[in-house]
Parts: C-alpha cells; sequence; structure tokens
DNA sequence: ACAAATATAATAGTATTACTATCATTTAAT
DNA sequence: ATTAAATGATAGTAATACTATTATATTTGT
C-alpha cells in the first residue's frame, strides 16, 4: 500500500522536451545524472558534452531530447511541482479542518523531503537541493513571458491556488493570499540557502532548521483577522 | 540642501574591480550603460563586446575594469544596496519611536523609488530593475563561498542587520527576525516580478501596487507578542 | 524471420562567448 | 618636454551552445 505512492509516472508540459525522457533510459539517465551534476558543479557550469561523458552517451543524443539546458532545468523544476502537487493532494485528503489543512499544506511546501519517509520521485532530496540552488533561473529571463504563455508555470500556479483556496476557507476577508503563498515557497528555499552559505541573513541553520516554524508562525499571524 | 544628498560617491568593496569604475569618465558609462544594456536584453544575453560597441569603447578597455561580468552585476548590487543603506539612515534618523522606525524602514526596503523624490544615484529607478531581475543570480553561484569571504555581501548583511536591530527594540522575543528581514527584501522583489510576469503568482499588480503594504502588514503580526 | 522504422553513436562543423595578450597611440601629470 | 598611465586596435584561444550528417544498432510489425 504504501509503496502505491512510489515513482508515478509525472506528466510534464510537453513543451519542455523534444522526445519524453521517461520513455526510455538514456531519457531517464538524463533526468537523474543531470539532478547529480547540476548539484555538483552549479547549472552555470554544467553543459550538455559533460553530462554525455557523465551517462556515456553523446551531445547529440541529449539534444535530441532537450532543446536546451534551460528547457532541461525547467523540466527538472516541473517535475519537482508536480511532485509537491501530489504530496499536496495526499497529505491534506480527509482532512476536513481547514486550519490543519493548511499546517499540513505549509509543512508540504517548507519541510525538506524527509529520508525516511517514502518519496514521489526516486530522487527527491537531490532534486530539493537543485530547486533550492537554481529554480528561481528558470524565470528570472528575458524568455518568461515566452515560456508562461506555453504553459510551463501551471503546476506552479495549481499549487499556489490550492494553498490560497484554504487559506480562503479561514479567512475569506484575507486581501493577500497568493503574495502570502509565494512569499512562503521562494522564502522558504533562500532561508536554506543562506543556512549553507549566507547564515547572518538567517536565524535558521543546518544543524536548528527553523524555517518550517518561522512560515507556520508567520503566515497564522498573518491572516488572523483585524 | 535636499541636493546634499544627491550623486555621493558610494564606495564599493575593492575585490569587485581591478580598476575603480567611479573614477573615470568610461568606468561611469560603464557602470550606467551597463544597468541600461541589462535591462534591455537580460544578464544571460549581456557581453562586455556589446556594452563595449554602445558605450565606442572595446571589450579590452571594459575588462581593465571588470575581470567578468559577474564581478561588474555584483559590483552594480552593492551600489544598490550601498543606497538602500544611505537611505535608511536618512528615513530613520531623528525617529525615536520604533514602531516608527520600523515602519520607515520597512519602506525603504520595499517600496519602488519615487522618480519625483531626490535620489541617492542618478539611474535608482533603472537600477531598481536591474535589482528585481538579477539580483538573485549574484548569490545562486558555485562561488558564492569565496566571494562571501572577500566581504561582497557585507552591505547587505549590514542592511539587514540594522533593520533587524529595531525589530529587537520592539519585540526582544521575537526569534525570526533575519528571517523575517531577508524573507521580506527578497519577497519584494520578486512579488513584483510576478505582478509583471506571472501575475497569477501575487495580488499584486502594476496598476495596483500592494507590495509595501503587505509586508507592512506582514510584519507587524509577525513581531507581535505571543 | 525479415524488412522497415526508430534510436543512438560517431564525427564534424559553426557562431558566439569569455576571456588573455600585445603593441601602438592618445591623454594627463610633473 | 618627458614620462607614465589609460585607451584603442587587433589578434588569438578554449569552451560553449548548438546543428548536421552518416553509420550502426535496436526495436517493432507482419
Amino acid at each position: 500500500m504504501e509503496s502505491f505512492l512510489q515513482f508515478i509516472k509525472l506528466p510534464i508540459n510537453e513543451k519542455l522536451y523534444l522526445k519524453d525522457p521517461q520513455s526510455s533510459e538514456i531519457g531517464n539517465k538524463i533526468l537523474n545524472e543531470s539532478i547529480e551534476l547540476i548539484n555538483e558543479i552549479g547549472f552555470e557550469k554544467f553543459t550538455f558534452k559533460k553530462l554525455a561523458i557523465k551517462i556515456s552517451t553523446t551531445e547529440a543524443s541529449i539534444y535530441r531530447y532537450f532543446e536546451s539546458k534551460h528547457k532541461l532545468l525547467l523540466y527538472l523544476i516541473n517535475w519537482y511541482w508536480s511532485c509537491i502537487a501530489t504530496r499536496l493532494l495526499f497529505e491534506t485528503s480527509n482532512i476536513q479542518d481547514s486550519t490543519l489543512r493548511l499546517q499540513k499544506a505549509i509543512h508540504v511546501l517548507t519541510a525538506l523531503p524527509n529520508p525516511e519517509k517514502e518519496h514521489v520521485l526516486p530522487n527527491e532530496i537531490a532534486l530539493k537541493e537543485v530547486v533550492i540552488n537554481e529554480a528561481s533561473k528558470v524565470f528570472l529571463t528575458k524568455d518568461v513571458d515566452n515560456e508562461n504563455k506555453d504553459g510551463v508555470f501551471s503546476v506552479y500556479k495549481t499549487v499556489v491556488n490550492n494553498v490560497v483556496e484554504i487559506i480562503q476557507a479561514i479567512n475569506p476577508e484575507y486581501p493577500f493570499p497568493n503574495m502570502l503563498i509565494t512569499t512562503v515557497i521562494e522564502g522558504s528555499n533562500q532561508q536554506r540557502f543562506f543556512a549553507q552559505h549566507l547564515p547572518k541573513l538567517t536565524n535558521s541553520s543546518q544543524s536548528s532548521d527553523l524555517v518550517e516554524e518561522f512560515y507556520q508562525d508567520m503566515i497564522f499571524k498573518a491572516i488572523q483577522h483585524g
């Protein structure tokens, strides 16, 4: 029953690839090993050539799956969002109390994946690292409007919307639910980056991770009436 | 008296340049025109060659000031932080009431520069655009730890610290002041990006800018006792 | 079992990027 | 007027981000 969840094939926007990477061995290698390589050397220094060597194939083969390294990163980030969307569904299902629902949702958005518990993706922990270090780069470009038209941010928007609805169930008068949720999603990743590299900018640390605690506190105070 | 403020030469960390760009005409052109060009084509497509053509000089000349385009961006972002640090000082000076001080500080951190009012830099409005679209890229790299050792983020840290102290004057028990401030600084830039490009992710828009209002509300609720 | 279709490997090539190096010339300082 | 410093002009390099071509496997349908 538990392993039901594991490794479902999550559908990804077709504009993001030339050939579905989840449909072949090489494709799956591209996904899994690119996560490793990006974590190792950073997205700026990551190239298809280096990835090709790592997975013993050729640059040209990788280009048959993805038209650019930017699209590959966008694919990975979308994979993560789909995974969060799935976890949101599971963790809030059968829970009626809105406050508890919101608490669970914030947990899914802000906590690190637990290595003990089962995952939706085989490499969720490494993928979360990619998200923390690289995710902003997928929208901070001049191409964002065209890519948005192609719907590549729609899963992200759905996630935000689902949590916004929970907030509205608690306090329909609160005027900034979308801002609050995106602030929490993006902020929680940034705080983890700060904890690792610029600790003076945060109160959290790797030994004592306060990220979820901080945002749970912040959200519930923010949506209070008055 | 008003114009006192205008265009003070703000000191910038020496590790960021090879030759002080504020010391020559070409240097100043590099700063001002790179802001324009980055806003026009985005940092990824920005090159020293294109900038050289724009300011009628050569690539080699620009390389005499900055060792890479990344260092130039870091310089610009530091320029912005220095400018914010200066404005924080001015706007909170002679104000005793901590709550009012915090309100003013949040205003400096979250509001767009007012085109009517005087500026600390000649191009503050365009520079703010660069910050909104590109600032995260200066620390989201594998080089962040080395650059941090060189002190290139110290002005940012000082800004954060100064506001943290105001919060502590209001509520010394609040456990997450640094997280709260960096969440607001980074979040306010991100919300403006969303308003321009991914409006479903925010409640703010270009016609009705709710960014400051949202964060003022959020901060004061967050630091409330209990 | 065999032909046809498809996927991958191997290789080559291109324009651009992100620099470094050299040397001549202009400009500024003493 | 001399020297030093800044800039211009030009060249060159390794790496990047691709595209193209052809040969060789592998899979699939019949």
